[in-house]
DNA sequence: TTGTATGCGTTATCAG
DNA sequence: CTGATAACGCATACAA
C-alpha cells in the first residue's frame, strides 16, 4: 500500500508503550483505558497524560478478539438503499439512533439489502462482527430474519411480522390508536366521506393503521372501505389517490398512512384543482419533514421516530450490558399535530 | 450478556476446529479460505466440505489483528444526519457505493457527523478501524478533515474543499460545464431574463456550476447577476425563489443547482399561480427522484451520482489494493435531461 | 491496588 | 505444497 503522507509511518503506540511511559504494567492501563474503579487517582493521572501524549488508540481488532465484544451495531434494513433514503422517516430514525449512538463507544455499521442474496448480511450478523443488531423496516415474509435469532441481540423498529421462535425485542408507536385518532379528526370536523391511503399489506403497521381507520368510521356509523395499499412512497400516494377519486369522485376526506404519501396524494389533487382542505381534507402520518414541504401544511400523526431510534439503542444497549428484565414492547406515544389541510 | 434463544450457545467453529475436521493443519485452512494458489485440488475440496459442515466464519477481529486489515470502509459524512438522507444525491451515491461494495469481502461503516465535537469520526478512522475512507458533502472550512491525512487513503466524492497538503483523490462530475449546459438550453430556448438558484457558496461544486452558469450568459451577452445562494433543500429553493421573484418579477428562467431546490422553486411558483415552463422555465440538477415526483417533469443536468458512488468505491479498492498509478482525478460525464419544465 | 501470565483466532514466516 | 510457530494488541483470572 502506498503511503500517502511525506512523514514515516510511525507505529501506532500501544498499551505496551503507555505502560512504559507511565511507568506501569499494561494491565493498569487496560484498567484506566476501561474506567475500572480499581486504579489509586494520581496513577489514573500518570496514565492518563502519558495517553495523552502518546496519543494512544485502543486497537479495537485486538480489544475485540480478546473480550470478544465488538463495540460495534448493525443497522439492518431489508429494502431497497433508495427506499431508505427516500423515505424521512428512516431519517430520523437513523438520526435518533445515531445521536443517541454518539455518547457511547459504539459504531454503527450500516447494512442494507433487500434480498440479502447469498445471506452476507445475515453471514455478518452472525459471524460474530457486531455485539447487535437493529432491523427496522421488515416485511412479512422476511423469513431469512428468524436466521439471526439466537446470535446477538437483536431489536425491531416496529413489531415484527415475521413468526419468531421467541418474544423479540421491539419498539413501535401503537399504531392502531394513530390511524384512529387521525380519522377521528376527520370525522369531528364533519367529514362523511372518508378514504385511506393505506400503507403495503405485508406491513403490520401498516395493517394496524387500517384496523384504528375502520374502527373510527364503524363507531360513527360511516362506510370503512374506501382502502387503496400503497408503498409508501410519495408516487405511490399520487397513484393511490387518483384510483380512490375514480372509484369515488365525491371524497370529502383522507387518511394517508404516511406523509410522503400524502404529498403525493396533495400533487395529484393539486393538478386537478381539487382544493384542500376545501374539498377535500387530509390528515398524514408521521409528522416528517414532508409534511411542511409543501404550501398546504399537512395535518399529521405525529409519531416520534427520533425517539423511536434513541429509544431501540437503549433497549439494545441494556440487552448488552446484560441489565435484566428488558421489556420487550416499548411504544412510544403518538400525537396529533394540526396544521392547514385538515 | 442473557442468552437470547433456548439452544445452548455453540462456541463459533475455529481454524483449529476446520482443520481438525479436514486432517490439515490450521495453516492450511487459512490458505483455503485466503483462496491461496498453493494448495492442492484435492485438499481444497476436503476443507471446504468441512468449512461447510461447521458453518466456519472467519473471525474478523482475529483476522484484522493478525493482518492488520479490517476489511471495511468508511463513508464519512460531515453532515446533519437530517441533510444526509433528505437529499436523493447522497441516496444514489450510496447506493452505487453499497452495490459496487457488496461484491467484495468489504463492509461499509457509516460515519456521519456535522461538527465532529471530539474528533470522535476522525479518531476512528485514524485509529485503524477501516482500512480507507470515502468522504462526501464536504465543505471549505471541514478543516477536520486534514487530520485524516496521513492515516489511510481517502477518496472525496466532489473535489476537496480543504487544503490538503498532497493531491487528494476523488471523483467528481465537471460542474462548471454541467452549470453551462443547462443555462445555454435556457438561452437556445429564447430566455432571456435567467437567474440561478444556486448551492451553497462554501462549496466548490456550487460555485462551479455558478460559473458555468455565468460563462453561458456572458457569451449570450445577457445579465449573469441573478444569483441567489441557498442550501441544497426544497425549502431553501423556495426560499430562494420567492427572493429572486420579489427582485426581479418578469424572471422567464431558473438553472437550479439541484432537483431538490428546483422542487421547492416549482412550489414557490405554483403557489403564485406561474406556470411552468410557460411563465418561467426551470432547469435543475442531479437527475435524481425529486425530478419527477411533480406533476411536471424537471429538465436537468444528469449527475450519475450512483456511478460516482461505484466509481470512488472502484479507486479506494485500487488503492488498497496497491495499484500503481490510480489517478487522482476521475470525472464522470454530465448530460441534459430535457423533460417538461424547459 | 497492582503486576504476571495466558489466551482470543488469524496471518505470516519459517522450515521441511 | 504443507506444517510448526511466532506475532498481532488487548482483557482478565489469578497472584502478590
Amino acid at each position: 500500500m502506498p503511503t500517502i503522507t511525506g512523514h514515516p509511518e510511525r507505529h501506532a503506540p500501544t498499551l505496551e508503550a503507555v505502560a512504559e511511559a507511565a511507568g506501569v504494567s499494561r494491565a493498569t492501563v487496560s484498567r484506566v483505558v476501561n474506567g475500572s474503579p480499581s486504579v489509586r487517582g494520581e496513577v489514573v493521572e500518570v496514565v492518563q497524560k502519558a495517553i495523552a501524549e502518546l496519543g494512544y488508540v485502543p486497537n479495537r481488532a485486538a480489544r475485540s478478539l480478546a473480550s470478544s465484544r465488538t463495540h460495534s451495531i448493525a443497522l439492518l434494513v431489508p429494502e431497497d438503499v433508495s427506499r431508505f433514503f427516500g423515505d424521512p422517516y428512516f431519517a430520523s430514525f437513523t438520526g435518533g439512533l445515531d445521536r443517541r449512538l454518539a455518547d457511547t463507544e459504539y459504531v454503527l455499521n450500516l447494512v442494507v439489502a433487500r434480498d440479502d442474496p447469498g445471506r452476507k448480511a445475515v453471514r455478518y450478523v452472525r459471524g460474530g462482527n457486531v455485539d447487535g443488531a437493529i432491523v427496522v423496516s421488515h416485511h412479512r415474509g422476511h423469513d431469512f430474519l428468524r436466521q439471526l435469532e439466537g446470535s446477538v441481540p437483536i431489536v425491531y423498529g416496529g413489531r415484527p411480522d415475521v413468526a419468531l421462535s421467541s418474544a423479540p425485542y421491539f419498539v413501535d408507536v401503537d399504531n392502531e390508536s394513530g390511524g384512529y385518532l387521525a380519522t377521528r379528526h376527520l370525522i369531528e370536523s364533519g367529514r362523511t366521506r372518508i378514504a385511506s391511503i393505506a400503507g403495503p399489506d405485508d406491513m403490520s403497521a401498516a395493517l394496524d393503521r387500517v384496523a384504528g381507520f375502520r374502527r373510527a368510521l364503524q363507531e360513527a356509523g360511516l362506510p370503512d372501505d374506501a382502502i387503496v395499499h400503497a408503498n409508501f412512497t410519495a408516487s405511490g400516494g399520487a397513484e393511490a389517490m387518483r384510483t380512490l377519486l375514480a372509484r369515488q369522485p365525491d371524497l370529502d376526506a383522507i387518511f394517508s398512512a404516511s406523509d410522503l404519501m400524502a404529498t403525493g396524494a396533495l400533487t395529484a389533487l393539486a393538478s386537478r384543482g381539487i382544493s384542500v382542505p376545501g374539498d377535500i381534507a387530509i390528515v398524514g402520518y408521521d409528522d416528517s419533514p414532508a409534511a411542511t414541504w409543501g404550501e398546504v401544511g399537512l395535518t399529521t400523526v405525529r409519531q416520534p421516530s427520533e425517539l423511536m431510534g434513541a429509544t431501540a439503542v437503549d433497549v439494545l444497549l441494556q440487552l448488552l450490558g446484560g441489565v435484566a428484565d428488558v421489556p420487550h414492547e416499548n411504544i412510544v406515544p403518538t400525537e396529533l399535530v394540526i396544521r392547514n389541510s385538515a
